[in-house]
RNA sequence: GCCAGCGUAGCUCAGAUGGCAGAGCAACUGAUUUGUAAUCAGUAGGUCGUCGGUUCGACUCCGUCCGCUGGCUCCA
């Protein structure tokens, strides 16, 4: 007999006598309550299956399922039960990896065709059998070479990669019935537990994400411990689905594409075409403010100038080229060159840094048919691109601006954010030095600015490592839009100096930096954000003007005549409709004013605006409705 | 690019196993003159994404191309 002191996390000792004693028996002990709901365990900060042995002291803290770290488990273990499923229905597949992952989970496979979503419901069903016969999970170490062995046998040769990638002395298995994997875990103690899964989706998947790596099946599922989560998780992912800008930007007139004009091009319908005028207006506003200078480079520049950058190198499979006279050139994937050229154009002096080029620039790049979606991946689409020409000493300052210029924009539109810096690609050009210098720089502005962020390695571009700011869209996937890259290397290239107190030419360096970053792809986030309804200052549309009857048809168009001169962007809907039609169709396209006019209305000349939340304030002269929209646009509400 | 799914009227969608292409909304015409999320009636509208094949016959089956959607390490 053993003696065994054990406690829950702030909570006093207790000291049991046993033989040997598991986590479960210790929580029991402990009179941990809803021990059925306990997915697993950690065991002094470690997490453990619940069937775990302990050491003679240990803290405990059960994971109960329904927190985030619990569901992780469950849905890790539900990836496990549809492993098994899949081995029982398709003879000969094999498995390979199977995580949890942020809603959700799903395990790739290797079988002889993929899998499709037909396949799906069998699979379910067989999996209901599994939960059904509540099997446990249990956990077995084995020497790395053993496990090698046992999943040779059974011809699982990507077990068999993983374990020697791993190159660990040995390993832990997991089991449940006749089904054994690979697995760190841990897991929940039996399949029962598993109250709620659904499997979504079926995709191919490389090997390792590797695309010169087999194309395995993936199937994709969610696992809750409760099946009125699934069903809210559900009913979120519809109400997200009216969100979602592919849909609402025809439906509000905004944009479209052509089957006929190609794949990744967008045509931007008037509605679409004023809202960006509308916030591009503000953004040329915004930096001018921030002491930028508007710049603009034009379309297609010489294949020898993309030689010379770089970009020809190391960017050419993005790049769509033409010829010119029997001269090669390029389509702009990028704005920079003609900034470079510029800042080159004059002696620069140190007093005249740092040189701050602004452009909107529409830039054309070769995405992969595949990976183009809606606004937000799209082969031609314009950045609010600015290049920051400064002194070394500069370098953090500028950075430290842009980042607050980044967090003005966000804060302003209610973003949430990411921040991520990504290092140094294989296919790069610089020396280690610059590399390591600009990155440091990186780094230290944000921690200057007390910021948190990720590490993405090997991310960076060709030229510099970057700060990318990432939203995310009503799917919850999220999309680089701010970035920051720091670049020793263009300077060079195109021998940019200034001439410093000394008398001496010196080095400038350079930022690229977006704020929106595209901005088809801001607008799509921005449509999702909002759900279509945009606030006064940019929605497209900011009033329509209906009226009751035909009667009213003078008296309204004086009213629209106002509104125009006053520059409030309105539409007039006098058509022979009741007014309850004429209020829906305003109302599905998000209009912020309905401005009403009836009989009462012409008498008193006055108006009766409705808002979109289907509030009606009480009439007012139409001179009071323009100071109100206009207020809302100048406080950009 | 690769894997899976999809493409029928302007929009949303029906159209078992191959046998003359349908509805609602929108559009147009007329009636109605309307007070806060759909007034009524009629008319018109389609090379079933493209091209090719199989067949007596293809929206339907096969192939090609075009386009769209989901996914392509959140590491046992």
């Amino acid at each position: 007999m053993k003696a065994f002191l054990v406690r829950i996390k702030d909570k006093p000792a207790q000291e049991i006598t046993a033989e040997r004693l598991s986590a479960r028996e210790a929580l029991q002990s402990l009179q941990v309550g809803g021990l059925d709901r306990v997915a697993a365990v950690r065991v002094n900060g470690v997490p453990c299956d619940l069937s775990c042995d302990l050491g003679n002291e240990a803290t405990l803290e059960p994971i109960y399922v329904h927190t985030e770290e619990g569901l992780g488990i469950l849905r890790h273990s539900t990836a496990h039960v549809m492993a098994m499923a899949v081995k029982e229905l398709f003879p000969g597949i094999k498995v390979t990896i199977g995580p949890a992952i942020e809603n959700g989970f799903y395990y790739d496979f290797d079988y002889e065709r993929p899998l499709k979503e037909d396949d799906l419901p069998a699979i379910e069903e067989k999996m209901e059998e599994i939960v059904e016969a509540d099997l446990p999970f249990t956990r077995q170490e084995m020497s790395s070479q053993e496990a090698i062995g046992f999943f040779s046998d059974q011809g699982e040769t990507y077990k068999v990669e993983l374990i020697q990638d791993l190159g660990a002395e040995s390993v832990s298995l997991y089991s449940q019935g006749s089904f054994t994997d690979l697995c760190r875990g841990p897991h929940i103690p039996s399949t029962g537990m598993i109250k709620a899964f659904h499997l979504t989706h079926v995709a191919g998947a490389y090997w390792r994400g590797d695309e010169n790596r087999p194309m395995l099946s993936r199937v994709y599922g969610v696992a809750f411990s409760d099946p009125k989560n699934l069903k809210k998780h559900l009913r979120q992912l519809e109400e997200a689905q009216k969100r979602n800008h592919v849909k609402l930007g025809p439906q509000l007139g905004l944009f479209n594409t052509y089957e006929e004009i190609g794949a990744g091009m967008i045509v931007w319908h008037p509605k679409g075409a004023m809202l960006r005028h509308v916030l591009e207006t503000f953004e040329v506003q915004e930096h001018l403010k921030r002491g930028y200078e508007l710049a603009r480079g034009p379309q297609l520049l010489k294949t020898e100038l993309w030689k010379k950058s770089g970009h020809f190198e190391n960017y050419r499979e993005n790049m769509y080229f033409t010829e010119v006279d029997e001269q090669s050139y390029g389509i702009k994937p990028m704005n920079c060159l003609a900034h470079m050229l510029i800042y080159r154009s004059e002696i620069r002096s140190y007093r005249d840094l740092p040189k701050r080029y602004f452009e909107l620039g529409t830039v054309h790049r070769h995405e992969r048919s595949g990976v183009l979606h809606g606004l937000f991946r799209v082969r031609e689409f314009t950045q609010d691109d600015a290049h920051i020409i400064c002194t070394p000493d500069q370098l953090n300052g500028e950075i430290k601006g842009v980042l607050d210029f980044v967090k003005d924009i966000m804060g302003f539109f209610d973003f949430e954010y990411d921040l991520e810096i990504s290092t140094r690609p294989r296919k790069s050009i610089g020396s280690d030095q610059d590399w390591e210098l600009a990155t440091g720089a990186l780094i230290r502005a944000m921690e200057d600015n007390r910021l948190e962020y990720d590490m993405n390695e090997g991310d960076g571009a060709f030229y510099g490592p970057k700060i990318d700011v990432k939203l995310k869209d009503a799917l919850g996937r999220s999309w680089q839009c701010a970035t920051i890259q720091c670049d020793f290397t263009l300077p060079d290239k195109f021998d940019l100096t200034y001439v410093d107190k000394d008398g001496e030419r010196h080095r400038p360096v350079m930022i690229h930096r977006v704020i929106l970053g595209a901005v088809e792809r801001f607008i799509g986030v921005l449509i999702e954000h909002y759900a279509g309804a945009f606030p006064t200052w940019l929605a497209p549309v900011q009033a329509v003007v209906l009226t009751v009857t035909d009667r009213n048809i003078p008296f309204a168009q004086n009213v629209t005549k106002g509104l125009e001169d006053a520059d409030v962007r309105v539409e007039g809907d006098f058509r022979n409709e009741k007014l309850g039609f004429k209020v829906r169709e305003a109302q599905v396209q998000k209009i912020p004013y309905m401005v009403i006019i009836g009989d009462k209305e012409c008498e008193n000349n006055q108006v009766t605006p409705r808002l979109k939340n289907g509030q009606n304030l009480s009439p007012m002269p139409v001179k009071e409705l323009i100071d109100r929209i206009k207020d809302e646009c100048e406080q950009r509400r």
